[in-house]
DNA sequence: CCACTCTTTGTGAACGTGCACACCGGCACT
DNA sequence: AGTGCCGGTGTGCACGTTCACAAAGAGTGG
């Protein structure tokens, strides 16, 4: 491990400090003004393509930039304008592909609008490290938060702190909102469990994310309301943490019964662990159990068998929220956001009907 | 999917502005001076603890303070001071588990630091979207550049762009320094192919990563001297590029030949598409062929079969990263980083000795 | 008691940008 | 010709912080 700087070829062999270095600052408005012969507040129309200014003034200015390299001074405009055009995005297990990727398209889509993005990781995802991510978002100063987090704590949390900040989430909460939770994570919740019972099972059960995230509680909710719709008798969903390894020992705990033939699951990483531990035993999914997940993650079209799950278009969510988000005063307020992302089942290997 | 702004409760029907709302400025370093009858400067000192200020004084600022819910001004201080102790992230791939868990651990390291991470993913990693991504951190004014990405391009951009700046990647290059390629990548390297032939096997491919990644050649370099110092027969490597749907096909591709016993795979995904393959061909891990992975994704423990891989530590791969960038001018120049990072081997299902 | 130092505090000027306002010239309308 | 307006440009200040410098008070040594 190696720290370069760029030009390592200068020929000063002593370590004094090279004459006449003064690490020639940045050139700033002003620098270009002189040289194009032009005011300070000129060139900072150039910058904010003020309408009224000349073609020619304009592309002299821009060509003096050119020359010089000139980068604006975020800091200065921030300064002058008190925005930030910052936002903060709250995570927790931020490294897990869903978070991560949409983490992605939020930058993504951040950098489009000339927004910055920080982010902050709640290890832990407890009251407290989310205070603390919360505060590390607010020192930078971010002018509106995305959250893929437990929400329901981080609500509170954020409600606790008073703050006055807009905050948008992947889904609407279910509790500002009275439950009016967004759809498509149920309609994809729907669509695996539905797939299972045409398939012809009876004994299904589902592996649930952590009830303070939403995406878990509408997914679930997608489930029993699925099962309840075609009269098929439930059992309690089991309430996990999203890993592999709570899936397997899940799993494991689930076989010493076995009084189902397919488990719905409400992520790819615990359908892998379940499916762990069905081989554990020494049964063949999908002829002895039939697993579906959700998310679709590159891996699990080679997961053995490779996985029927539910796709979820990870980038698009981030790409609404920050639309929402950024210009969220332009839309009337308290409407869900036009034409939800509709999640599609993809169907691999790991389902099939129940053998007799 | 909705915003909400964390005070809904407000009276006010009307949309009209509301009287006298005229958003009330956040407090200064002067609101504070006033309330705690000293001047700015004295708390600008309190701010960075300054050594000569009387207790009293001091604690009576941060009383004030705290009292005001005083926060400071990133902006105004970058201007200022002319650092933005902001460093820039480059990545490429940054939802895949490697990346995103480095991308944390640097977050983490750097907050502890007072520094702010921005992240530039250089999707495509051509140069062109590298060229764009190093603007976009040019443009926070980043003081260093953690590069997780193809490290050549990205050097040889950084070159192009003739920039002074300080970067520093996962690996030591081996490009500016003469081959000096880090130990720990090829050790673990070493690691996993010593593993197979010390199993029985001599039939041995490498799946590796893209060239230009510093971790796939290191991991190549690995597989290759090992395979030299104990005098097995090597086959060319196969170069991949990460993923699992790659590994699938080569997978595909080797078993029509099916000269091997054992793959060493540069990376935990590609190992998981190879699996598959082999599968598919109605073939057993680790009786018919071994496979050893990289990484030890949290996944990797519940493939199946559960997977003989290396275990990174990419956490604290992350938080030197950030020592190195911070205080880099404290170490003697091109000095390699004292004691590296030593990955492990992970010896789990997916190996075994070559079946007669 | 003076000269000096050291600690603690204050004063004024930057930093680079955007905003409010003023200015100038030309055109259209009266 | 005067009045008003509009496109195009310039002037000065403000934003919140740190830095360089100075000043006031306390202590110290001769």
């Amino acid at each position: 491990m190696n720290v370069h700087t760029g030009t390592d070829a200068s020929g000063y062999v002593t370590s004094e400090t090279p004459p006449e270095a003064k690490r020639p600052r940045a050139p700033s408005i002003r620098d270009v003004a002189k040289l194009a012969g032009v005011s300070h507040q000129t060139v900072s129309r150039v910058l904010n393509n003020h309408p009224s200014i000349r073609d020619e003034t304009k592309s002299r200015v821009l060509a003096v930039m050119g020359e010089l390299q000139y980068r604006p001074n975020r800091a200065a405009r921030a300064l002058v304008t008190s925005r930030s055009r910052t936002i903060g995005v709250l995570t927790s297990h931020r490294s897990e592909y869903g978070p991560a990727s949409s983490i992605q398209a939020i930058e993504e889509a951040a950098v489009l609008q000339g927004y910055l993005v920080v982010t902050a990781n709640a290890e832990g995802a407890d009251s407290h490290s989310i205070a603390r991510a919360i505060t590390h978002l607010l020192d930078q100063a971010v002018e509106g938060i995305v959250v893929i987090a437990p929400q329901v704590r981080v609500f509170d949390t954020l409600a606790e702190m008073q703050l006055d900040l807009p905050f948008v989430t992947l889904q609407s909460t279910g509790r500002l909102n009275d439950h009016a939770l967004s759809v498509d994570q149920m309609t994809g919740a729907r669509l695996a469990t539905r797939h299972l019972i045409e398939l012809g099972h009876r004994g299904i059960y589902h592996l649930a994310g952590p009830q303070d995230w939403i995406e878990a509680e509408a997914r679930m909710e997608g489930f029993l309301r699925e099962m309840g719709d075609q009269d098929v008798p439930t059992t309690a969903p089991i309430l996990g943490d999203w890993t592999a390894e709570f899936g397997y020992h899940a799993g494991r705990e689930l076989l010493r019964v076995r009084d189902f033939t397919a488990i719905f699951s409400s992520n790819d990483q615990m359908a892998l662990g379940l499916m762990h531990a069905i081989h554990d035993e020494g049964l063949d999914v999908p002829r002895d159990i039939s697993v579906v997940g959700f998310d679709d993650i590159p891996e699990a079209a080679h997961f053995w068998p490779p996985l029927t799950t539910v796709r979820q278009d990870f980038a698009e969510l981030g790409r609404r929220c920050v639309a929402l988000l950024i210009d969220h005063d332009e839309l009337p307020e308290g409407t869900d956001a036009p034409g939800s992302v509709i999640p599609t089942l993809v169907v691999r290997s790991s389902t099939a009907p129940p053998s007799a």
